[in-house]
DNA sequence: CTTTTTATATGATCATTATCATATAATGAT
DNA sequence: ATCATTATATGATAATGATCATATAAAAAG
């Protein structure tokens, strides 16, 4: 049929937020082509009118995991001082709310061991990915110069994304807690913020 | 045949070595119970004679992870005082030597967001592996009380892990190559250890 | 009203993989 | 020597999943 203009797009759209959904949930190897379309109420077939690979759903899906991601850094950070957008954002990168929801989440910390082993389209998505973070961090740091900026947002991504996994990661959830609470209280204090409350 | 006695346990542990190479590799969903069979020297066919089900292979690899991450600890702080030995294990750890060989590494940075996608068995014999290594982390530091030793051993297990998972997923090497350089620089200074060479 | 267009549907194919029933071969026990 | 044992092999089954050829339906263009 012919749709209205503007169709085709839409839907395109409608499946990389599934795909960028499940795959953070459950991998992207374990989520099938048929199971996004039927999420997005269409059948399998349709989907390489849409996508040349299940790869390039992939890509795509990655790409879409970052724009949510600088969408949520904005939502924690804007009309923030600096201290405080710092504070905020590690307050809510490593929490238990990030931890018990992967598929809204970051995607490093949700595909931490699965992206290394997808094709080079998804790589390159990611990389980009982490780069537009690891920039947005260092804008929160005060550090004099760039490089030390550069460095100690590399270091601190590294420790929130490994936290918010391995908090995942481990069944029992004291642990899990644990794990979170200290990776928050090291993040503040070596990001410079005094400790206020809790 | 009436092999040898000993033969089918000594089967086993090879095949588990084997399972537990390739599953830090490629992930456990994505080693077939076939090909590890196979590069034991047999055909699929065998393996239920030792398993019971391919849950029950990958929660024995991740013991078998576990073990090889409890012997490496040993080999790197063996024989040196408290401070040598921590700084001798982060050097280890977040290495690029260490990054290259996800196969004979740690299950944490290897499996990071794999696990949380496996059955019971593993994911207790990871807890266990988990906790075993935070406890050995914690007896390198020389805070004063044991819960500061703990948060701190916390805090750093997740910067190591997650430095060599980033280091691993980024496609970029000089990227990677810096991830693991700030991570390693910000450890051994949060862990007390003056900055001697590089 | 007919034709063309195009997003989506149907249905098939081919590969992969976990699992299991059954067979085999070699060797200790009889 | 024959038998019983047992680790491993053969071969089948059933499920899953990516891909693709082809069909269809509905709306826009004529």
């Amino acid at each position: 049929m012919r749709y209205d203009e503007g169709h085709s797009e839409k839907t395109k759209n409608r499946v990389v937020k599934i795909a960028a959904a499940q795959m953070r949930k459950h991998g992207p190897d374990k989520v099938g082509v048929a199971d996004v379309m039927g999420r997005a109420g269409l059948t399998h077939g349709g989907f390489y009118a849409h996508f040349d690979s299940k790869d390039d759903l992939i890509a795509a899906a990655v790409d879409r995991m970052f724009e949510e991601s600088r969408a949520r850094f904005r939502e924690w950070t804007d009309g923030k001082d600096r201290p405080e957008a710092l504070r905020s954002y590690i307050n809510a990168y490593v929490s238990r709310a990030h931890r018990d929801k992967p598929e809204s989440g970051c995607a490093i910390a949700a595909l931490s061991s699965d992206i290394r082993r997808q094709g080079s389209k998804a790589r390159s998505a990611y990389d980009r990915g982490v780069n537009s973070l690891l920039n947005s961090i260092a804008s929160l740091l005060g550090e004099e110069d760039g490089v030390k900026r550069r460095t100690l947002a590399q270091s601190m991504l590294a420790e929130m994304t490994g936290a918010v996994a391995a908090a995942r990661a481990v069944a029992d959830e004291t642990l899990s807690d644990e794990i979170l609470a200290s990776a928050r209280r090291s993040l503040r204090a070596r990001a410079g913020l005094a400790e206020l409350q809790k």
